[in-house]
RNA sequence: GGCGACUUAGCCAAGUGGUAAGGCGUGGGACUGCAACUCCCUGAUCGUCGGUUCAAAUCCGUCAGUCGCCUCCA
């Protein structure tokens, strides 16, 4: 088929032609979470994009086998021996397990997931799922020479590769790693970039999910897992590797020091990162300024899903910015774009030129670096033309294959769903039949004490072209 | 200290050599008993200073500001 898609390879530095390992299917894999806590809004804003980038390859009509892992043991705040483990330090905190952990938080996820339209992976893997692969893995490094055990545990030597820092212009020596005054140095290392593969001997000893291995009990490092997961689902070679920019150094390039060590050949041809949400004092974290979640988002009254058409609307691989203003900014044009979309009527023939004409523009700007701010425009354009109605509604029902905004269904849901019980509905509804004879009567002093009434009740009035509607204030 | 990114109207944001998309908001108008909704109209010469070019937001350099990475992070 066709290649139309390009997109930035973070591995040469360069947007790209994209052209799969085997034409027409698409092997993509993501880094997933680590699920010890909620994920919040700029953790999701890299699975928005990812799901983006999926859905623009399903709309181009490839075939396309997603993975992605969770990441539920081995992920050390600190690389070094003395980082305390992710997971445990949730599960402390919550007087769980870690299993319970993980468990709650990887549903969290995915619930956060649903409420964003992010259609899941078809294959997510729990990293506790693949011990004995890691295990597998890390002795045919060791066999082949790329891996040693010191101080207990296995690292990587990364002094074996030809190139280490593949995804960095910067030469070895400019690179000083561990340059930084927080980070402690782990004396068994042979070179400051060598990586666990597998620890025995922890600092904390009450690590809760420990194995057996040839090197003695214990539990994988971080890095193996994303190795070992897309191989046992993807196989040796693979077209997309996905993840936040932060994943760059050292996660993807220790993944692919590892993967390549193993199976002796390329491994992944293109590498697409996703850059942060920042808020106004810089990238978003869970320590750091308001724990922003999709939950908290609702609780003050925004749709999740005009967080996603906020992602939408900016560029993958630049910063965003995240504010009040502009999500109510966001929100608002949520709001009128649903209800543009809402009231078109599906009837009638569908022109088939004019359906073909703006699909090719919504598709030459995804294919254009996944240009959705582009693409937006394009719906648009669409919306303002003149069209009929039903060639209207067909161009956004297959935009929001892409965008999945649901845009024809959206407005109609929340007409539908108004979220009061039956007797106050009632109650309203007679209120506006006394309003109408009111206004026909033309006593509208008594009209407006009707709206008003209503109002301090929470509801809010509006004479639209299509009658009086009410909707929660 | 090293490396990199970004800087476009009140806000978000597209645009990668030929004289600034789109959205939200603002203001004005139509409609309406009023309000809301809807519709129409409405705004910037692109951080600074230089350079290249017939022509630059777009290329090069400079300065400034913001942010990121350099073994926790999406």
């Amino acid at each position: 088929m066709e290649n139309k898609l390009s997109f930035y390879n973070t591995l040469t530095r360069k947007v790209e032609q994209f052209i799969p390992n085997e034409d027409g299917r698409v092997s993509m894999y993501t880094c997933g979470p680590t699920v010890y806590h909620y994920a919040h809004i700029g953790n999701l804003r890299s699975y928005i994009v990812e799901d983006l980038l999926e859905k623009t390859l399903r709309y181009l009509g490839y075939h396309v086998k997603r993975v992605m892992n969770i990441t539920d043991v081995g992920h050390l705040s600190s690389d070094a021996d003395t980082g305390e483990d992710k997971m445990l330090k949730g599960a402390k905190r919550e007087h769980k397990t870690v299993l319970e952990i993980a468990k709650f938080y990887t549903d969290a996820f995915f619930k956060d997931c649903q409420k964003l339209n992010i259609k899941k992976p078809d294959v997510v893997e729990p990293a506790t799922n693949c011990i004995s692969e890691f295990i597998h893995m890390i002795e045919v490094l060791i066999e082949k020479g790329y891996a040693y055990e010191s101080g207990g545990n296995i690292y990587f030597d990364t002094a074996k590769l030809e190139e280490y820092y593949v995804f960095s212009s910067q030469s070895e020596k400019e690179l000083l790693v561990g340059v930084r005054d927080d980070v402690e140095a782990d004396e068994n290392k042979k070179n400051k970039s060598d990586f666990v593969l597998w620890f025995t001997k922890s600092k904390f000893e009450d690590q809760e999910l420990k194995w057996e291995s040839p090197w003695g009990v214990g539990y994988p490092g971080w890095h193996i897992e994303c190795s070992c997961i897309s191989m046992k689902h993807l196989g040796e070679s693979m077209d997309i590797h996905c993840g936040g920019v932060d994943n760059i150094f050292p996660h993807h390039t220790n993944e692919i020091a590892q993967s390549e060590a193993y199976i002796g050949h390329k491994w992944c041809n293109y590498w697409f990162h996703v850059n942060h949400l920042n808020d106004k004092s810089g990238k978003m974290s869970k320590s750091n300024g308001e724990f922003l979640t999709v939950s908290l988002l609702e609780a003050k009254g925004y749709d999740p899903r005009a967080y996603r058409l906020f992602c939408l609307q900016s560029h993958y691989r630049k910063p965003l910015e995240f504010s009040y203003e502009a999500l109510d900014n966001i929100a608002a044009a949520y709001d009128k774009l649903i209800k543009k979309v809402g009231m078109l009527k599906n009837e009638g023939e569908i022109c088939q030129s004019d359906f073909d004409s703006y699909k090719a523009k919504f598709e030459a700007a995804l294919c254009d670096d996944l240009n959705s701010a582009m693409a937006i425009t394009v719906l648009y354009d669409m919306l303002k033309d003149e069209l009929s109605d039903c060639t209207k509604y067909a161009l956004a029902k297959s935009f929001d294959e892409v965008l999945s905004l649901d845009l024809t269904t959206a407005y109609a849901t929340r007409e539908a769903d108004n979220g009061v019980d039956e007797e106050f509905e009632s109650y309203i509804l007679t209120k506006i039949e006394e309003r109408k004879a009111a206004k026909k009567e033309k006593d509208f002093a008594k009209a407006d004490a009707i709206r008003n009434e209503l109002l301090e009740k929470g509801i809010l009035l509006e004479d639209t072209r299509e009658g009086v509607k009410w909707r929660k204030a």
